[in-house]
DNA sequence: TTAATCATGTAACACGTTACATGATTGC
DNA sequence: GCAATCATGTAACGTGTTACATGATTAA
């Protein structure tokens, strides 16, 4: 469910349309949750039906017309005991699930050199990743201005930091694993 | 599409039961893939479909009758070609999706005594994780005696240390961020 | 005597992705 | 002139979870 509260936290912020809340999500929770405009929207309807918020028609001239989306009282509620039972959610952080990993995991049923382009491959995307980690910093710095609350933001660039310090992770393992292989007979 | 890969992995090593099939799935694949039972019967039927492998009942008289499968030939070129093709899962790879994260990101709506909390619990659960850890390790010693080859075991043994690598370094973050709210005025 | 193991599944639901549709305005 | 932005969605599909059903054998 936690789309349904990444959107919650949002709009607390103050009421906005689907469109701005796609933009919000992906400068703002994107290094931790990505979603598709199209299941948003859905989200988004499925939450009026709970009450958790209102949404408004606006008829623009110039423009497409659009919807506003205001948190309710009860949303507001629904955002806070969701913050307050986080138990389930950790769990669930310890777990990997990784395509890659299945591929590395049967990659004795392939070539020597075809498993090392793959953790080669692994590793410039480790290295890109770390680069692109910039973008976030300069988007907390953005919303910063805005929102101006030094509580909240304190939060955001630590989200921040886990993306860092996990590319460096892989960074990390995939250089341990390169030399396994290399050191491995064959 | 890696549920029905990770299957033909193991049913390239010899023919097993839908039951059988899901244990060895915890036993190995367990750290970085995922399946419920009821999945992996639906799936089986799907791949049976695609005729990548073929079943065969059993019926026993002390025991449920069971049904056991074995890989085509098409289901080892499936198995191949999805081998050969990692692009996809490598961009993947890098993706975070954490509830956990989300909580972090939205902690400043509750009181800095509760993100500590939220905080430590997660380290507890590095920690665990970093102790059991062991458990994997022992199990790929006990697939080790039975499929001796030591190509395969060192794919596995990789995958492990992926495990006890992103263990590590969610420690090292969640210190981090815990000695930040600490130094935090508020 | 209670739980675990063996062994299979179905049905409903929840969550996520892909492809498609519409059509005006603005910047390069 | 072409791409991007603005702004909303629907439909179909794919993947994952939960709850339920069956019923015998074996180990603590």
């Amino acid at each position: 469910m936690s789309l349904k509260h990444g959107l919650l936290g949002l709009l607390n912020y103050g009421s906005m349309t689907g469109y701005e809340l796609n933009k919000a999500f992906k400068d703002s929770l994107f290094s931790f949750w990505q979603a598709k405009a199209s299941q948003i929207y859905r989200e988004l309807d499925a939450m009026e039906g709970y009450g958790w918020l209102t949404s408004r028609r606006i008829i623009q001239s110039e423009k497409p017309n659009k919807r506003l989306y205001t948190i309710t009282n009860r949303g507001k509620e629904a955002l806070m005991d969701w913050l307050s039972a986080p138990e389930a959610d950790i769990a669930d952080a310890m777990r990997v699930k990784s395509a890659f990993l299945m591929r590395v995991f049967f990659a004795g049923e392939t070539s020597k050199a075809q498993a090392l382009d793959l953790l080669h491959a692994y590793r410039e995307a480790c290295l890109a990743n770390c680069r692109e980690m910039q973008a976030g910093h300069d988007a907390i710095a953005t919303y910063e201005t805005v929102v101006k609350d030094e509580k909240k933001s304190a939060y955001w660039k630590i989200t921040l930091l886990y993306g860092e310090a996990f590319s460096q992770a892989g960074l990390q393992w995939v250089d341990q694993a390169i030399a396994i292989l290399k050191e491995m007979e064959s």
